[in-house]
DNA sequence: CGAGTGAATCGTAATGATTCCTGTTTCAGG
DNA sequence: CCTGAAACAGGAATCATTACGATTCACTCG
């Protein structure tokens, strides 16, 4: 996602436009990977040093609500990175060395639904850990 | 797996056999679904007011390192379960209402790691997640 | 069977991620 | 430019998890 469709999407829904929030996704459109609040933190101090984790957090949760964020968890803290391709379901391979992603197209969950008569899918969680050929190279 | 086969692994590689280790596998051996260590502690403390968290993680974890326990995160806390079938590569729906879970056999990853060359694949995970007959009949 | 040894445990303190609270600042609209 | 609502800063609180020194326990061997 670009940051003017982020923007777009931010103002539809009466937000307002902040240097803060300017300043993280701005962090996400140049960093196509997982990050964590820490890292975001990190990098908004650079010009904001006071900058809280509230504010982190709150626009994380945000971002994530409005679907201009992707989230997971992974060893229990939580991670985000831009949207990658919105409105279009898919799933990742998250190299544990970078953290870069790639996206995975296939999703299992039709050959699967159909064994599972009686039950009410709510949603589900895939994803492949590895490295990545730049990462298996070193 | 049975309470037997818990304790000829824990043996086999010389871990002594203890009150609260035995107190936990009964826990997991009763309960057919992912449990926290905070589940497993309110247990414990009915004939054990003294249990200490370290002890529960640190036995915990060692179930897992064993593969006596199956180990999840669920919306960032760690969760456990008795391995349902040992050896067998499998995945799970898990309810989101009562935690029961019922075993999904099939995986997805071959389909998938055809399209990842040069890609290292360490892991994986998937799981479904939504609400069982009982509980869609509530 | 009873002492010795290292594993296991207890009790509590520390950590790290995340959330909450309160007063202050900033944004957008009139 | 003024104003109310939204957003923010700073710090305290919470929750799960881990760490640690002191103590107890399970098993071994004499």
């Amino acid at each position: 996602m670009t940051l003017d469709e982020a923007w777009r999407i931010l103002q539809e829904k009466q937000f307002k436009r902040t240097k803060n929030r300017d300043t993280i996704l701005q962090f996400f459109s140049e960093n196509d990977r997982y990050l964590t609040a820490l890292e975001v933190k990190n990098f908004m101090e650079e010009d904001n040093p006071g900058i809280s984790f509230d504010t982190i957090y709150r626009n994380l949760s945000t971002f994530s609500d409005l679907g201009i964020l992707e989230e997971t968890d992974l060893n229990g803290d939580r991670h985000f990175r831009m949207q990658c391709d919105p409105g279009v379901h898919h799933h990742h391979f998250i190299c544990t060395a970078c953290g870069k992603t790639r996206s995975i197209s296939h999703c299992p969950m039709e050959m699967i639904t159909v064994n599972l008569p009686d039950y009410e899918v709510e949603g589900h969680k895939f994803e492949i850990y590895g490295k990545c050929p730049l990462c298996v190279a070193k």
